[in-house]
DNA sequence: ATCCTCATTGTAAGCACTTGCAGCTTCGAG
DNA sequence: CTCGAAGCTGCAAGTGCTTACAATGAGGAT
């Protein structure tokens, strides 16, 4: 009943105030000013649930990621939101903290506010969520899925190809005992980095020796870890991290033992965080460019509304940076 | 026509389909089984706008912050989170990137999208904000902005408090010529900040000698301030920041300058995040409860949405955390 | 003066639900 | 056997807005 107040105090019917305030069709400037002046003197919000509901468009999209708080996850979304804005959409985000269950809820709050797109870039990825939403009339961009499908795009990254460069870097500096720091999560990426590694090593190196330890996606997560794999009496002259966040949690564990980063060992993250280039000492890492993956979903999200859906692969490459956190092997161990 | 296509293959009218969904008034467990059973097979998403539209009820509060990049701002918007999910609510977040502008475009589509209650957490605060919302009819909690006001509730820390603690605690240690970094903003909390402790250096040691520079809210921000601070050829023994974020930039251009923490300079935070315990070295700093500052903030919301608006002022104790990057201020200057 | 055109504005039919009120059954009590 | 009370369910009137379609009015052309 709010669009008649204000159709009543301009003195206009109200697909007039709604013509206004849509910028549909023209209206006579006279009548668009007494409405806007109407509108002002009311403090008039439109209803957005009436109007998407009516118009049966929604104009946002929607975001799902596993752990906001993890600055890659944030950056990706802040990626997407530039862009989607600079496209008059809005995005809202969700956070699974990558609790599977959450994962579904959050899918759908999604589909229930009739987002127009969504992205999905969560490590606990469940298959059942995929050909649910396969089937779906909503476009959907997944990262790091596995396999497209209908109605769903998909974004890779070659970690394949980022764990050769770290691990031949690594390697030709001497390393040939290196522990692996990664999280806990059923399935995606992160199994596929610890895989990648795994593979790369053997591959690569026979002779290298590899040990692994898990824990939650955090700066405490990561120094547990450490401590975990430490405590097994294993010495690694080099640890490679799943992320920034955990290699930083690992580098206060190894401060705290007494051990020299990098003098005694070498700690690689991945991702390429803000912090890693702040923290002391700053970190080798692989660089996954989220900004490219934000713009990437974009366009897929918004296109697809509009063109049919393409069921496509997009592949993004990592790129070492090193930095002061890995140096030569030590001598004696 | 959706819930329609439910009933239609349940076989009954949609107002019960209805029923079973909201758990309203009772359905006959025969019914409702079968009508459960359409849905799944239809995977059928009710559509929240228009639910919300009929129902006249939201059910979802929003919060808006300076920067949820900056673990504070997003420690209390998990509190909330939290909090509201326990109580059957959504949250929605908006971030305004410290925008007066963007401050304004996210209230607007807070208050069309017609939530229940709504948290501003932002350190540009503006004057004419506060009267808007003052007036409307969504109960809103503000973080320092001042004055409550009918319909607003306030939410104050105890700045001059905290930072008496840890004027007192480095004018012990011997700091006469300290440095204060801080960010911009147009108002509010951070500007009562550097504030408090001109007053408090002032009141507490008129000998203490102190200088301020200010950049952007980020690790950046804080390497760019501690670098201009010291550009001027000032030498303080102390460099209070703002809030930890800043902090870890500042360590980090110290550092760089072969300056040693605390050794030759002492450094200290503020909010307590969760990084100033993980870098090196850990960060003296006042910790400032976000959850329990979440916990108000739904409380307030939550409840006040069913009583009548209450106009009053909550305050917040910080408390001194002291870790390593204090120490005695060097003897010779 | 008459008719046609185009710019503006109003009318009313949805959009996908919720819910007060009324109607239909079914039962147990009288 | 009859009647009222429950227990269920359906009807239909909103909810606040968009938009196709119709209506109105002012000019300009003829």
């Amino acid at each position: 009943m709010r669009l008649e107040a204000v159709a009543a105090r301009a003195g206009v019917s109200i697909a007039t105030v709604s013509r206004v305030l849509n910028n549909s069709s023209v209206v006579n400037p006279k009548t668009r000013a007494r409405v806007l002046k109407a509108i002002k003197e009311l403090r008039y919000h439109p209803n957005l649930h009436a109007r998407t509901l009516a118009g049966g468009k929604s104009k946002t999209i929607g975001v799902i990621v596993s752990n906001l708080e993890n600055p890659f996850f944030f950056d990706v979304y802040k990626a997407v939101e530039g862009d989607a804005h600079a496209r008059g959409y809005e995005v809202i985000v969700a956070n699974t903290d990558y609790d599977p269950e959450q994962l579904f809820t959050s899918v759908r709050l999604m589909l229930e506010r009739r987002v127009g797109g969504l992205a999905i870039i969560v490590s606990e990825m469940q298959p059942a969520l995929i050909d649910d939403l396969s089937g779906g009339s909503v476009p959907v961009v997944f990262y790091d899925v596995g396999t497209p499908r209908r109605n769903i795009t998909n974004i890779r990254v070659n970690y394949r190809q980022g764990i050769e460069k770290l691990v031949e870097y690594l390697h030709n500096l001497g390393h040939q005992k290196v522990g692996f720091i990664g999280h806990h999560s059923a399935l995606g990426p992160i199994h596929e980095r610890l895989q990648a590694v795994k593979d790369v090593v053997a591959a690569f190196s026979p002779q290298m020796e590899m040990k692994s330890s898990a824990n939650r996606d955090s700066l405490e997560g990561g120094r547990q870890a450490a401590r975990s794999l430490l405590a097994t009496g294993y010495r690694p002259t080099a640890i490679i991290c799943v992320n920034d966040i955990m290699a930083v949690g690992a580098l206060r564990e190894l401060r705290d033992r007494g051990l020299r980063v990098p003098e005694d060992i070498s700690v690689t993250g991945f991702d390429n965080i803000k912090i890693s280039e702040f923290c002391s000492p700053s970190l080798t890492t692989l660089h996954i460019p989220r900004d490219q993956i934000g713009h990437t979903i974009c366009e897929c999200l918004i296109a697809t509304a509009h063109q049919a859906a393409a069921d496509r692969e997009i592949v993004v490459d990592p790129e070492l940076v090193v930095r002061d956190s890995t140096t030569k092997a030590p001598r004696a161990q």
